[in-house]
DNA sequence: CAGAATCCTCGGTGATACTG
DNA sequence: CAGTATCACCGAGGATTCTG
C-alpha cells in the first residue's frame, strides 16, 4: 500500500469524523434548540420548579409554548415531572442527571460567548458598513 | 447583615448567574443554530472550500440556503470569504480562529450525545409507549 | 462558477378561551 | 393550579429561474 493511498483513507476518515461531529451537534441542538428550551432545562437543574413558577420566571413565555417545552424535555428523559394528587394539583418539574450533565457541557459554549461577544459585535458592525458603502 | 439576608443574597445572584448563563448560550445558539451552520463551519474548519464544493458536499442544501448562510457566518466573524478575480470567478471560504475555538466547544456537545443517546433513544420510547396507554 | 431574485410552503410560535 | 383546544401569523427554509 502506497503512502498516497494511506494519506486519502486518513483524509475521507477524517472527513467522516467531521460530518458525524455535525450530526451528533445537530442531534443536540434538534433537542435543546427551542426557544425555550434552555432557559427551562436551567430552572429545573436548581431542583424542584412548578409550573406557575417557571411561568413567571421565564419573561415572554406563553402557556402553551412552556406546556409543550416541558413534555418534549420529559419525553426525552431531561426531566422528570411529578404530580401531587392533591387539590389544588401541584406538579413539579426536576432536571435529570442527563440534563445536568448537559448543563455542564454547555457552560463550554458560554465561555466561548463570553471571550468573543465582543469581536463577534465588531465583525457584525464592520459587514455591515462595508456593506452599506456598496449599496450607494 | 443577618446570616438569612446573606443567604437571600447568594440565591438571587446564582439565579442572576443561571439566567445569565441561559442567555449566553441563547447567544450562541441564534448564530450558529440555523439548520446548516454547523456543518458549513465543520467544512470551513478544515481549510478553505469553495462554493461548490460545499454545495456537493452538504447533502440537502439549497442554494440559497448555503448563500444565505455564508452570508451570516461571515457578518458574525466565523468564516472569511476572498475572491479570486478570475474567469470563472473562484470564491474561497474559512473559518476564522474564533470558529474553530467554537468548534472545540461543540465538541463537548458531541461527547454528551454519543454518552447519551441510547438512553434518550428508550426515554422516547418509554414516554411514547406510556402515552399511547392513554390514547385508549 | 457563484451567486441574486422571486415565489411559495410549512411548522414553530403567539393569543385567546375553556376545563378537571 | 396546571393544563388543553383552536385559530392565526410569520419567518426559516425550499424550488426555480436569471445573471456577471
Amino acid at each position: 500500500m502506497s503512502q498516497r493511498n494511506t494519506d486519502v483513507t486518513a483524509q475521507a476518515s477524517y472527513q467522516a469524523l467531521l460530518d458525524t461531529e455535525a450530526c451528533k451537534v445537530r442531534e443536540v441542538l434538534d433537542r435543546v434548540g427551542g426557544k425555550w428550551s434552555i432557559q427551562i432545562l436551567v430552572d429545573a437543574t436548581r431542583g424542584p420548579v412548578r409550573f406557575t413558577e417557571l411561568e413567571r420566571g421565564i419573561e415572554g413565555i406563553s402557556r402553551r409554548m412552556l406546556t409543550l417545552t416541558l413534555r418534549n424535555l420529559e419525553r426525552d428523559g431531561l426531566i422528570t415531572r411529578t404530580v401531587y394528587p392533591t387539590v389544588p394539583p401541584k406538579v413539579e418539574y426536576t432536571a435529570t442527571e442527563m440534563a445536568r450533565e448537559l448543563y455542564d457541557s454547555l457552560v463550554t459554549l458560554t465561555t466561548w460567548a463570553e471571550r468573543h461577544r465582543l469581536r463577534i459585535a465588531a465583525a457584525r458592525d464592520a459587514y455591515d458598513k462595508e456593506h452599506a458603502a456598496a449599496r450607494t
